[in-house]
RNA sequence: GGCGCAUUCGUCUAGUGGCCUAGGACACAUCCCUCUCAAGGAUGAGAUCACGGGUUCGAAUCCCGUAUGCGCUACCA
């Protein structure tokens, strides 16, 4: 590994950036930061059929958002570009002719139809289902017949019929398959766009990639692209198939496990270098102890041979518990503007806008340490920012008191609090602690009628800091409100 | 069906022949702290290392077989 590693990372445009395709370009960015390498992205829109639009842009958004970077490739170009495949036609059409003129590729005829019949009728016969290479043998003449006369043609590349290939995996180790298992498989469609097969070792080839790195899925073609290769002469890159991510249920992970675009854990506020650490630990481990890393630590210590084998699912429970963590981390400061974005997409609509971003500095502490993702922001600090709260008199009526304490309770707080000269999270809790003993409850029941009534639930951060921020004029209002709340409940009662 | 790869607590993993009566983390349980919720601290439960044979003084680790899972078997990548 003395040369210059360069490796790539080849995202088909068909829709939204699947996390585990994301792996593997972290994967490969992490192998070619490590050692001092390029990363290059490409795009392989081959399949016109099922390029979505806004797919490109969808998957570099997510490579942007976790901090990968690329050398070459779209927007940034290179020496070898262009990096989009579609622009690259002719390049594997040349690649095509020259295998066909030595042999190592034909035309074929056989139209979709014929070939649907025949692997119908390969399974019925419990036959391994491949192509019966048909036209394979077909003569020049034949060959420039059927095209002049209008048929449709594909070029197919002519397999080995007996031998092996093999190869040393970097993370599998050697692998051999027999060539007899491999049929003549299609290298340029009839619309003349190449199959992945070719493009990618043309563009591997050309790029001088040096290293391969891909999920398992793409094992068992390895050997096609080796012939390849070897057909038209180019030295093949080093192997090194990732394991896959898994659902729950232990198959390939996809939409019905639940999100699976990068985007849309963006979204639900996960932190970037959250999903980086958690990605990164899928299939790969420092020593089995260390699990929080920063990027440049990751990089640091990223190596193949600590990339184990086995596919690994996507246990969401681990990478929220890791998110909550590295928002704890953060300072307050970028926590608060972090959450402005979320706070301004989930707050109810008839809150006023923008939000201030020096009100959400003062309700960021209080809730940092309470959520996992920032989408949890905007529910729990509601009653920061609404006018006025509906309360359901029970809640207010803490546990093992009454109605009627309840009311004490909160005429003795509306007192207490007029006559506060300094409305901070100190002066609350010399006023309010002694208070409890003096109206005979616990403190658990005053803060808890008082948590209720100044915020409208019984869950919420810290009574004396959430008091401060709300401010005497707002807390003494709401207390007044549940106050009549209150009576209007003991009516009901009693009429 | 054929071919290939894989198989350590529910999950992510450590382990490369003796340090393993298998370690860490998440999740879970109990307790402590505590104005609720979190966070934090402590403790605990949880793996006959898929199974069966070998090799070896000694195997989770090496070999063979079986089972199971997954992947590929497209004019998709």
């Amino acid at each position: 590994m003395s040369d210059k590693i360069r490796v790539r990372y080849a995202p088909s445009p068909t829709g939204y950036p699947h996390v585990g395709n994301i792996r593997t370009a972290l994967f490969n960015w992490l192998f070619a930061r490590h050692h001092g390498g390029s990363f290059i992205v490409r795009i392989e829109d081959t399949d016109v059929a099922r390029t979505v639009e806004g797919a490109v842009e969808a998957i570099l958004d997510g490579l942007r958002w976790l901090g990968i970077d690329w050398d070459e490739g779209p927007e940034v170009g290179g020496k070898f570009g262009p990096y989009v495949q579609s622009q690259r036609l002719d390049k594997y059409k040349a690649a095509a002719k020259k295998l066909i003129e030595q042999g190592d590729a034909y035309y074929c005829y056989c139209t979709p139809e014929r070939l649907d019949e025949m692997r119908n009728e390969q399974m019925k016969n419990k036959q391994p289902p491949g192509y019966d290479r048909r036209c394979r043998d077909l003569s020049v003449p034949e060959s420039t017949l059927k095209w002049m006369s209008g048929m449709k043609r594909v070029v197919r590349f002519r397999t080995p019929l007996a031998g092996k290939t093999a190869f040393h995996d970097i993370i599998r180790g050697d692998v051999s398959f027999e060539n007899s298992t491999i049929d003549d498989f299609v290298i340029i469609k009839s619309d003349g766009f190449p199959t992945y097969h070719l493009a990618s070792i043309v563009d591997d080839h050309e790029m001088e990639i040096t290293h391969v790195l891909r999920a398992e899925e793409w094992l068992s073609s390895t050997p096609r692209h080796l012939m390849l290769y070897k057909a038209m002469g180019y030295k093949p890159p080093e192997f090194a198939h990732l394991p896959m991510l898994l659902g729950t249920d232990r198959s390939k992970l996809s939409k019905r496990h639940g999100s699976v675009s990068i985007i849309e854990y963006k979204e639900q506020g996960y932190l970037p270098e959250a999903m980086l650490n958690f990605l990164s630990l899928l299939g790969w481990s420092l020593d089995g102890k260390t699990e929080l890393m920063t990027v440049k630590e990751i990089i640091k210590n990223f190596t193949l041979g600590r990339v184990n084998s086995t596919g690994a699912i996507f246990n969401i429970e681990k990478l929220d518990w890791m998110n909550g963590v590295y928002i704890r981390d953060l300072k307050i400061d970028d926590f608060s503007q972090r959450v402005v974005p979320f706070l301004e997409r989930d707050l109810p609509p008839d809150v006023k806008r923008p939000l201030s971003l020096d009100y959400i500095k003062k309700i960021a502490p209080l809730v940092q340490e309470r959520v996992k993702k920032l989408n949890e922001i905007a529910e729990l600090t509601e009653f920061f920012f609404i006018d006025n709260l509906e309360y359901d008199p029970n809640i207010l009526v803490a546990k093992k008191t009454t109605l009627e304490t309840t009311k004490v309770i909160l005429e003795t707080a509306l007192k207490g609090l007029d006559e506060l000269p300094e409305f901070s999270e100190e002066s609350l809790e010399t006023v309010l602690r002694p208070m409890a003993e003096a109206l005979a409850v616990k403190t658990g029941q005053l803060f808890g009628t008082l948590r209720s009534a100044t915020t409208g639930s019984e869950v919420a951060p810290p009574l004396f800091q959430t008091m401060a921020v709300l401010g005497k004029e707002r807390c003494m209002k709401r207390i007044k409100e549940a106050l009549a709340v209150l009576d209007k409940a003991k009516d009901k009662t009693a009429g």
